[in-house]
DNA sequence: CCTACCGATCGGTAGG
DNA sequence: CCTACCGATCGGTAGG
């Protein structure tokens, strides 16, 4: 008996090695490591994958696809304005509050290959990116959104602080007083985003 | 002849330390490395330091105690407001990007180490952040910052930020089109920070 | 600050 | 998918 669900093998090795080269990054992990979680030997991992940077590329790629099959869903939430911008945030989040170790890879991968995850963004992520700033610049022309927004470095901000605050986050949580919750960091990030981003108006709906 | 200046021999492996460590990581970098960059022979630098563990400490506390030293001026920069807040920003901004490394040990120490990071964040930072959140709270009783602001999240939100625009930038230089540069990106960082804290007034002081 | 040496672990291969 | 084996490198010690 295994140490986790049967399933394909391939894909129980690219599950553990996720998770540790997430955990504890890819130099700081074995294979011998990764292939004892599974629970086979070593040689029938390299079998499997070839080499240690080949199933790095593979847990790599893997990760990027996901997150490009779940984009157009957060972003097809609702129509445009504040109320959308909610929504399409914390869908965001979700995605990677639910495997906190996803937002932790993608974080070190940037420290230790970012040319390569350039590269990686460029074909799995640039068009939704693109998609965004564009609808940034109709709002601009349209007068609901602020002028001053530099909408790609708006965007690629959004995108650095919620990986690192979701990654990195265990190391400043509790260096205050009153530490913030992630989710108070969270929801502390979409209004600083939205504040950023719309002009103000009134509260509620009247006048 | 050495290969960097003469100096003492402990300052100069620190310093090669950091910027190996910074730019490989410390799983991925070896003694032998760090040795040879200085020229010595790697039991010398065993017998200076005692482990390599011992020298990645030495590396932080020294990195943690050179921004501790150099924040009270940062935030002595002048008294209140806007302008005050773009001036604080730009310096420290400042003191990272002169050595651009500095923030990517922080943000690799930050993952691999969170508990250690928290302690020594604690040890040579809490006091700033929190006079930083102080203001802000005085600022919302006297009325010319916002009152939705999150004090404590918005601080830990702008470290979060800034950090990681500088440590993991290259990783998403490139993506866009038209992609932002550091500077556009830092720019956008002061924008929304201010849009964020601030309430909304005229451009110019007359009214 | 050095030479010489240590056991342990690394990723990967041969061969079945 | 395995056993048996490889050379290279790791951090650290002994002893001077």
């Amino acid at each position: 008996m295994g140490l986790s669900a049967p399933g394909q093998v391939r894909t129980r090795i690219l599950e553990a090695a996720e998770r540790l080269f997430a955990a504890q990054g890819y130099n700081g992990t074995s294979i011998q490591e990764v292939a004892e979680a599974v629970g086979i030997r070593r040689p029938t991992l390299v079998y499997h994958f070839g080499s240690k940077d080949q199933l790095r590329i593979e847990v790599l790629t893997g990760l990027l696809s996901q997150w490009q099959e779940q984009l157009p869903k957060v972003l097809a939430a609702s129509q445009s304005g504040p109320d959308r911008f909610r929504s399409v945030m914390e869908s965001a989040f979700a995605f990677f509050r639910a495997v906190p170790h996803r937002a932790r890879l993608i974080a070190r991968e940037m420290l230790d290959r970012p040319d390569e995850m350039r590269a990686l963004f460029a074909r799995h992520l640039e068009p939704y990116m693109q998609l965004v700033i564009d609808r940034i610049r109709d709002g601009q022309r349209e007068g609901h959104t602020r002028r001053d927004v530099d909408p790609e470095a708006y965007v690629v901000h959004l995108m650095h602080a919620a990986v690192s605050v979701i990654a990195m986050g265990d190391a400043t949580k509790h260096v205050l007083r009153d530490p913030p919750s992630v989710e108070r960091q969270l929801s502390e990030l979409v209004r600083l985003g939205k504040a950023a981003l719309f002009l103000d108006r009134p509260k509620s709906g009247g006048s």
